[in-house]
DNA sequence: GCCAAAAGGACCGTTTCACTCCGGTCTCGA
DNA sequence: TCGAGACCGGAGTGAAACGGTCCTTTTGGC
């Protein structure tokens, strides 16, 4: 099934989101998010792993670490999580190969995918986390 | 990299793309549409089985035999070729299966992936093929 | 009856997905 | 200082999907 995006970037998406409902600066650890998020905590390792380095969540070692977001809510997006995660959105690879597309002289084609993908990215990159998390918890 | 189409998807709609060029009834073979549009034959022709069975394609067996479409090219959208080949578009689990998002009570995620899946469909259902085939080729 | 062409199914190598595991490193607090 | 608690990071893995190929059978026009 096509046109899906990865468990690890719902997953992603989750933590995040879940994040996003204490005070900043509130560190929550790996086992907290994984467990009130049910997701697979080996897993979830790695997935924040990748937030961390792409620049969207911060982590603290040692005893009672854990994960924070590494800005306020309101300036992260799901597209902003999704494409750490998953990579750069693209509907079909010509829309991310430039030179994928030039031979087959038919590219209104071409056209139909960057404006579906173009709504795509709008729609994702207008969720801000804090959108996302109605009620703050302490 | 999530959330991208299968080659299926995309040999499909250049496939359903070539055959909107001609006047309405005329047949390709595989061979020709799959050396115009520079898709795999023995690929193509699986993909053309599935439009057929989809009320999409017809086909014309034995000699002389061919590919047309099924209906007038105005009446076929890229969202009916590409969820007959891929299934159904569905950004995330939880927007196909009902039963999944109901547990993780934070549902303002669910809200946010059926409005990008929404958007998603409405561009392409409302591309036809006929749009698509700017030239018509005798 | 012959040949061109679709129908349909079996098969197959590779990649991706969705995880798991484990050794290492850091940090706090007792 | 020492150890428990937590993240770091990379290797490994089973299953499934992807992206095809190949071969036999059936159909239909000439």
């Amino acid at each position: 099934m096509g046109l899906q995006l990865t468990r690890g970037g719902e997953y992603a998406v989750r933590a995040m989101t879940y994040l996003a409902r204490f005070p900043e600066g509130h560190v929550a650890s790996l086992h907290d998010i994984g467990q009130a998020q049910e997701i697979p905590e080996s897993f979830l390792a790695k997935i924040l792993q990748i937030l961390v380095h792409a620049g969207l969540a911060v982590s603290q070692r040692g005893a009672h670490g854990g994960f924070a977001l590494a800005r306020p809510a309101e300036q992260i997006t799901m597209r902003d999580v999704i494409e750490a995660v998953d990579g750069p959105i693209s509907v079909n690879l010509c829309t991310l190969d430039p030179e994928e597309c030039e031979r087959s002289g038919n590219c209104e084609v071409h056209k139909a995918w960057l404006r579906a993908q173009e709504q795509l990215m709008d729609v994702l990159g207008g969720v801000t986390l804090s959108s996302l998390a109605p009620q703050p918890v302490a």
